[in-house]
DNA sequence: GGTTGACGAACGAACGTTCGTTCTTTACGA
DNA sequence: TCGTAAAGAACGAACGTTCGTTCGTCAACC
């Protein structure tokens, strides 16, 4: 019979909120996935919708750190795109309740905290950009392609991969990089 | 003052769907976008998630005429697969609720409605699939990619259009379809 | 012995839905 | 052409239930 943290209830929280959404998760429903009566989770958080922001505020993060570490490792327009498309795998997949709440959810949430996120995945877009077009520049991608069209191609299929991939299947995540990349070629 | 019928409140209902999800949206609201008062609604329709299954239906049948349409044409692996793509356009962009409703809500659906959109979205990808091999058997398409991906990644992209684009932009239908056909080139 | 996590009762509000009734439009026999 | 009945659409009150949340209490542990 362990304890129950703050940070239990969160993470079970995005779990919910990924399978069923935000509205579809009831804080009694919450509340037995921790073993817990719904009234007991206020000893760890203020309301629901302090909740949903965490979630959201975690997700952000891991796309955060994802985009940074792939960008100070420098390298070719190329290298530097595999390193965010490999990174971007590792984040849904990894952590497949955060991404998918902060890609699914965030609509739920006031004015605010909806614009910050808005904020938050136009920078992470624009990170694919930019090594877009560093990679026409220096001659490691094709010079044809639009970057701004083409990094909304890429996120769009990057963002549907935890609708089918299931790991241990003929394809690995490193194989799913490689394709995703050579698709650009 | 003209009288709502039975057509109007399914639309008015695939309308707060697509924005607010099935569980954000109450009866009431749903009333009120259409000048009613919640319980009047039941004159037209049995329960709430009978809309839900009528909005579904709707989108299931609408991508079925697409690809009816796009197949009945013939030609080449490469024109049918354009005519795939621009036909997923126009439903998704011409009806973006009803499809929205229909690609984000359907796991809200009971076991036997989710399985028969499960069923129908296999059918839909099965004729990229098939598009894309023919394309690869007669020339008209490259043959280095695995149909089966290269379905989802271009079902991946069309899907998220409607998060993004902007009719009267920089870029209308004809030539993002270009676009999208000739990234598998 | 104070702090913390959990309980269970209770709150007001909102939920989907039912029901009897009213109002408006349509259909038709006299 | 009129009068009237049937039908359709909307109302508002009320239902049982669930919602998010508050509160006082209690047991376990440092």
């Amino acid at each position: 019979m362990t304890q129950n943290t703050r940070a239990d209830v969160i993470a079970a929280a995005g779990r919910l909120f990924a399978t069923h959404g935000y509205h579809g998760t009831s804080m009694r429903t919450l509340g037995r996935e921790l073993g817990l009566v719904g009234s007991s989770l206020y000893s760890h958080i203020g309301s629901k919708e302090e909740l949903l922001v965490e979630v959201v505020r975690q997700g952000a993060a891991l796309f955060e750190a994802s985009v940074d570490k792939a960008r100070a490792a420098g390298g070719t327009g190329r290298e530097q795109l595999r390193e965010l498309v490999r990174g971007h795998l590792d984040v849904v997949l990894d952590n497949a309740d955060i991404s998918a709440t902060y890609l699914n959810e965030a609509s739920v949430l006031d004015a605010d905290h909806r614009r910050q996120v808005l904020d938050e995945r136009n920078r992470y877009e624009g990170a694919f950009r930019e090594v877009l077009a560093l990679g026409a520049a220096d001659g490691s991608l094709p010079v044809g392609t639009d970057p701004k069209l083409t990094a909304i191609f890429v996120l769009s299929i990057l963002n549907a991969v935890p609708r089918w991939f299931r790991p241990g299947g003929r394809l690995d995540r490193e194989a799913l990089t490689d394709e995703i990349v050579r698709l650009l070629e």
